[in-house]
Formats: structure tokens, sequence, C-alpha cells
DNA sequence: GTTACCTCCGTAGTCAACTACGGAGTCAAG
DNA sequence: CTTGACTCCGTAGTTGACTACGGAGGTAAC
């Protein structure tokens, strides 16, 4: 058993997490977060699990994993479904280097109009426009 | 002076662009693209210029410009105002990179976590997940 | 016991760049 | 002259992940 405190209001528990108390409750909206009982008309607790949860949260979203994404994962949270999560991640990793492949292209193309800019001594007109022009 | 023939109703416009209908109209509202004037209750004509116009439009966005940016691009479309272009572009390079190097992070761990799960024989409980609760 | 902050809850707004819809008018082909 | 496709225009909806608002009620500190 573990000692489930459930000692935070839900200030506390975003504090935290780092996030903002209507990011909390977004997530249980989402299904990503349980909203735990409410005693007589008074304040709902969170306890150690709950900030767990949300740093799992977080730390999927800085892999690119979208929420719908995260709410897969948390239901492989027990770690026994490691095909399933490793599956998902592939898909994940490979948005990701096509997004960074296409980020490349970008920052090549600009990298070497702005170069190509300050070389340009005002003589004919400027190359990153001219470049836009013809598409 | 150009022969402004302006003979593309605005599907064919649109078509001629690759873009949807809507979507002039909408460059129309964000004022990227002139609305040409409409004779007689009939219907508005577009010419050479506003293909020219729209493609510009894209190759910016393709560039990663924002349709505010495009914009700015666009009043310094007579190619005399290179310094301030290059400025933009500057500003979008940086932002650009900035990107790039958040997703390589991320698929380099999404990689490496692929990588471990595969490796890994049900031995102990999946390391992607593990990944993820530690944050 | 009062002041000041916190919580609860639902709904609505934000951002960007579209995309969809609906009803009336227009135009070209047959 | 009818049919069917297209145009016009304004407004509203989409996506994802929040963020804001408002009013009633709880609660902790002094």
């Amino acid at each position: 058993m573990e000692s489930d405190a459930k000692s935070l209001t839900i200030g506390a528990f975003a504090k935290a997490t780092g996030v903002g108390v209507e990011t909390i409750r977004y997530y249980q909206q989402r299904g990503l977060l349980p909203t735990p009982d409410r005693p007589y008309g008074g304040i709902r607790r969170y306890g150690s699990a709950d900030v767990a949860r949300v740093k799992f949260v977080k730390a999927a979203q800085k892999l690119g994993f979208s929420l719908d994404e995260v709410a897969q994962l948390l239901k492989l949270e027990d770690g026994t479904h490691c095909g399933e999560a490793a599956a998902l991640a592939a898909l994940r990793l490979a948005d990701v280097e096509q997004r960074l492949s296409d980020l490349a292209r970008m920052a090549a193309a600009l990298s070497r109009l702005v170069g190509e800019c300050e070389a340009h001594e005002g003589r004919v007109s400027c190359p990153l426009i001219a470049a836009l022009r013809c598409g």
C-alpha cells in the first residue's frame, strides 16, 4: 500500500507540477487525470500519484506526443506492454523525423538567402524577394 | 504596361494557383490579395499578377513565414528594401533553427528509447514508460 | 469574525490558417 | 429557356492545448 496522502489542493498541486490550475482541470476533462472525490461540498485533494501522472504527461509531450497519444501511453503505464509503447514511439519518431527534414530544408534555404542578401551590394534587386517571386 | 488580362474567374484562379477558392477569399480578407472590381453585379476576374502574388505567398510559407510576415514581405516586393527583407528572414531562420534543435533532441531521445525497447527482452519493465515516469 | 485568497464548475475565448455552409444571383451550353 | 455549374458574401466551424471568466461557496490567517 502506498501512503496515499492526497494532501494537496488543486492550486498546490498545479504549483507542484509546474502547470496552471486550468490545465489540471483540462486534463481531468480529457481523461488524462482522475478527479478525486469531493468531501461534503468541500475541496478536492491530490496526492503524489497525481503529481507523477502530470509529470508523465509533460515528459511525453516533450517527446512530441499529442495528448491523445499520451492517453494511450498512460493505459500502458504498468510497463508490461513494451511492444505497443515502442510502436507508438516509432510512429512519433517517424513524424518527428519528417518535420526535422522539412525544417532542415527551410533552414538551408533561408540561410542561403540571408547570405546572398548580405553579399548583394544594392546592385540588382533583393535575392530573397526574387526567390519568392519565382516560387 | 503589362497586358493585364484579368480573365480568370475565382475558380479558375484557385485552380491555377493550386489553392481552394476559400483560401483566395481568405487572403483577400487578410489583405494579402486585392479584391478586383466587380462589374455591374457580375463576377470578379483575376489576372497573372494575382497568380504571381499567391505563388509568392505559398513560396514564403514553405520557408516558414506566417501570413503576417508574408504581408510584410509583400510590402517589400519591389525588391528595393533588401535589408528589411533579409532581417525578416534572419528572424525566421533563428526560429526555424530553434525548432530544428528541439526536434533533433526529440528524435534522439525517441530513437534511443525505441532501440532500448527493441533490445529489452521482457526482463524488466518497459524502458520507454520508465523514462516517462522519471520525467 | 472578517478579510482575502482559494476552489468549484461550466462555458466561452484564444491562436493560425483555413474549411464549410447556405441562399441568392450569374453565366454558358445545349 | 432551362439546367447545372459557378460566384458572391457573411458567418460559423475546425484543430490542439490550453486560458479566461464569473459568481457562489469554502477556508486559513490574523
